[in-house]
DNA sequence: TGGTAAGCGAGACGGTACGTCGAGTCTTAAG
DNA sequence: CTTAAGACTCGACGTACCGTCTCGCTTACCA
């Protein structure tokens, strides 16, 4: 007979669950991260503190937990595959930029962004649950494209991935300048054209 | 004449101000960002915290003022241009990654991108004082190689600086893979060339 | 129903409420009241500063708390009777007066003073458990020898009491000059005949 | 050449002596004493806090000094002398309590007298300046009336001046009662007839 | 079907840091 | 050389949250 204090999840109440983590998210819109506390989140869900800390170490896991759940629904199974690369990339690329602009998302994005950087147990946990399998739809649709020649061979789809869509988060991440739908596509139609002049 | 009760730049003791700063780059070296603390910087600075406060308005911007008096000095002035612009472009990715992963500089670095992220004032200042000067080197480059027909004329120099860099930075923050030079030189081949094939 | 905020008398801690009034005692005998500070009854009683505010306003109120803990116990319930009364009243004074020159209730009964000086508030809480239960046994004593004929029928007992205890008092606090139980007793014997002369 | 740095009094300006004086005096009234710090002194006055400090050693003492400068003017000499001792002490300790009753002056008082009763030294200067002065006014007063008899020769004069100041002053400061005109002659005639009884 | 061991809301507790105020010292500039 | 001004170190203020710890209470499970 173990007294780990280890809590059993089998007597979890869900509601409560999902009362902190929707609280977490509208607190977050409403204070902002730097102002979120864990208390904050527990008498706006109505829940003790210590119901908060039985299931959750930190407040950033109850936001991560959070931002999944929000993130984690509608995902799309896979990008648009047209035929044409160049026009499919635009499209999911201007969708993330909008996505980017709206205000709502923005903030509780750029609160996951600042825990990710600093705690790499995050990060994989991140990474595990949102970003590779989105890692793996876009390289999908790229290796796609490199079957029907759209492609060349010898490109490495990690960093054509990251040739694409790195631009924009940074843009995004560091505010360097204002994040349009023109400068995505701009990305786009570099990235596929490479910066080398091309014979005629 | 005002009387915001602003407190005069002409009084400040500049040996205090050195000792604020260089404690904040060491205490954040020795206990991480997270458990920097305006109290744990003022003790190891042999200093009153009211005159941290005087002086700065919270640790963000206290730690963003050492950071940049770090960075500022020795900075180079252009970029090495031998003529190979893939050559060069990859000894200056390479050098960048190293720096990335010193495990002193990874630290304050992404202290740095924590307050960034959530403080426009601060990224606006961080892209005046550090960011813009070094994308005009970077462009520099860039422009010289167009002119000797080693970089397309429609490309956008800014576009093209975020194809560059964009990819290494965003690896590094995110932890997406290891950040090798194996992977800035793939980078720089892949963002030169392009992602659709080259016809032989 | 309110919503005071006002915490909940029934959760506290006794064992914490006695550590902080007997630190404070114990604070006041090593400092003195000037430099009594909570946070060093806090820290000496073991607990946090926040425990002390959620229960009392200021360290007046503490100490002022503290002091009549201390002085509530074994209070004498009538003073003695032997049937002489200057006797009997030249017993009480110089017990005062020794009281009072201990050094460790002085500093205290200082402190107290202090408080009660500038606040009513407090000095109408001192009077109701402290002053007034006093002078009714004083008064008792007094209204005894009233009845056997060794008090003049017209003294009001109210003016009795100042008139002995008063200049004692008085002179504690002022420091005119040394008290002794000389001039406790001369102070007895002075009030008892009266100022101007009796015939024989 | 000595290098002590005490000040030298005769280079002392005597109108920012007198402008930090009143300065005290105005602040206590608008703040209380609590709040009377030497900062607002010094602000209040339009002088530095050094020039303060160069003089006063504590705010105790500026208050002190501020308070004897306004008392110290207007002092009577002598106690009135009719003839009628009853009457002229009555007269006298009337005028007291109505001073002691004006709300303006009861505040300083109160102040002084916290001051007073926690620091020994401010307390012998208190008596040496303004205490044993109204002393020996009263003593003399007192004295005369021994000479034509309406004094017993056997009191001590110290004690005659406690039984009849001290009562009033301790109903005033601990608040017992109101302080009124009545008890001021209650307290002179039992004083002077004595507590116990005399023959027909 | 009643006992008992969770989970839970509530919130007191020992702490740490906050950002502010004032103390008392020291430096600078003006007169 | 004194002064007004104010930066400096230091320490306490009173507040906000931290993470831990009871308290009763509801709410399953199991005997």
């Amino acid at each position: 007979m173990s007294t780990t204090g280890a809590p059993d999840p089998s007597r979890r109440n869900d509601a409560t669950r999902r009362a902190i983590l929707s609280a977490a998210i509208d607190q977050v819109g409403e204070v902002g991260y730097a102002k979120l506390t864990i208390e904050r989140i527990a008498k706006s869900a109505g829940v003790g503190k210590q119901t908060i800390y039985r299931w959750w170490p930190s407040k950033g896991a109850v936001f991560f937990d959070a931002f999944l759940d929000l993130a984690g629904d509608g995902e799309a199974a896979a990008l648009p595959d047209t035929g044409d690369l160049a026009a499919d990339l635009k499209l999911v690329l201007v969708a993330t930029v909008d996505e980017l602009n709206d205000p709502r998302f923005d903030r509780a994005m750029r609160a996951l962004h600042t825990e990710i950087v600093l705690d790499p147990v995050l990060a994989a946990d991140y990474a595990a649950r949102l970003d590779n399998p989105m890692r793996e739809i876009k390289k999908a649709r790229l290796r796609a494209a490199q079957e029907v020649g759209q492609l060349a061979d010898e490109v490495d789809l990690e960093v054509a991935v990251d040739l694409i869509w790195g631009p924009v988060l940074n843009r995004w991440l560091h505010r360097t300048a204002p994040l349009t739908s023109e400068y995505a596509e701009q990305v786009v139609d570099t990235a596929l054209a490479g910066l080398t002049p091309r014979k005629s």
